[in-house]
DNA sequence: TCTTTTTGTTTACAAATGTAGATGATATGA
DNA sequence: TCATATCATCTACATTTGTAAACAAAAAGA
């Protein structure tokens, strides 16, 4: 996924350690290079490496505390995650995405009062829904 | 996104050269080609590039015709599209996909009809839905 | 104080990706 | 039949990504 104000992309790797970050708040390299050895058996090399990148993207930020270096996320998840929401509806065909989003729906664990809010939602959708989405994969085809 | 039964991986330049396929059914390189320069203003060596690299990866299958080729898809749209919705619901935080698939639902133009069985899939859902679903990106943590 | 241990910074390196030119074979129109 | 347009295949090449070792500075324990 690409952000915006960065303009740079995240990887899937990145991400990885994106979410750490964003679960644990403010925290040490080590502690985050500790989950990401538990979580995807990377070596501490991997992790730092991976530290970098993203503070020269700019999507983490540091302090130092002493001699280590305190991370510290510049983008919240919920814009990070509605921006990657976003680019894949926007890279799909748009005919499939009510069926695609069904499915993931299905797929997904949901809260009772997430459901809710999806209910309210779709009510309020379908005042100004279409009968039928069209296809836009091709240009001038139809 | 990764493809099971091939298991290779699908690039974003691909997945529109894919959209294409999957569209138009069984056509011809030229004019494949041809849709990824209006849409995307990709140089003929570009498309036929990408085609190559899908063929490899097993995802389109070749059928000659006269001296051109006639690329088809051999995975269909709705498994990928369901494995690369998977796939992505896969690598985020577990207590945010209600919100991001709300988020996801409001932007994207989804028809009555699905709009329907969303309704009725969410009222299924909502029978055994948790009250709360826990964040699942660090390790003991909590 | 001297040796370990920590931790940040550099360097590494193969594979994947984005993007495309060069070449060679083959139709096709003149 | 000869020049020309079409394709398919090969080669190219910079960037990004995944994964990590090497090195250096500094702190901590002996």
């Amino acid at each position: 996924m690409r952000v915006a104000e960065t303009d740079a992309s995240i990887s899937d790797s990145e991400w990885a350690v994106m979410r750490i970050v964003w679960t644990m708040g403010a925290c040490s390299s080590p502690a985050i290079v500790d989950q990401l050895q538990q979580q995807k058996g990377w070596r501490p090399s991997t992790g730092k490496t991976l530290l970098s990148r993203l503070v020269k993207k700019g999507l983490l930020s540091t302090r130092p505390d002493g001699r280590r270096l305190i991370y510290q996320a510049k983008i919240s998840q919920t814009d990070a995650l509605q921006q990657a929401g976003r680019e894949f509806l926007a890279a799909i065909c748009r005919k499939q995405q009510g069926k695609l989003l069904a499915d993931m729906m299905s797929k997904a664990t949901i809260s009772q009062s997430d459901l809710d809010d999806l209910v309210a939602l779709i009510a309020h959708k379908k005042q100004t829904a279409p009968q039928s989405v069209a296809c836009n994969c091709c240009s001038h085809m139809n």
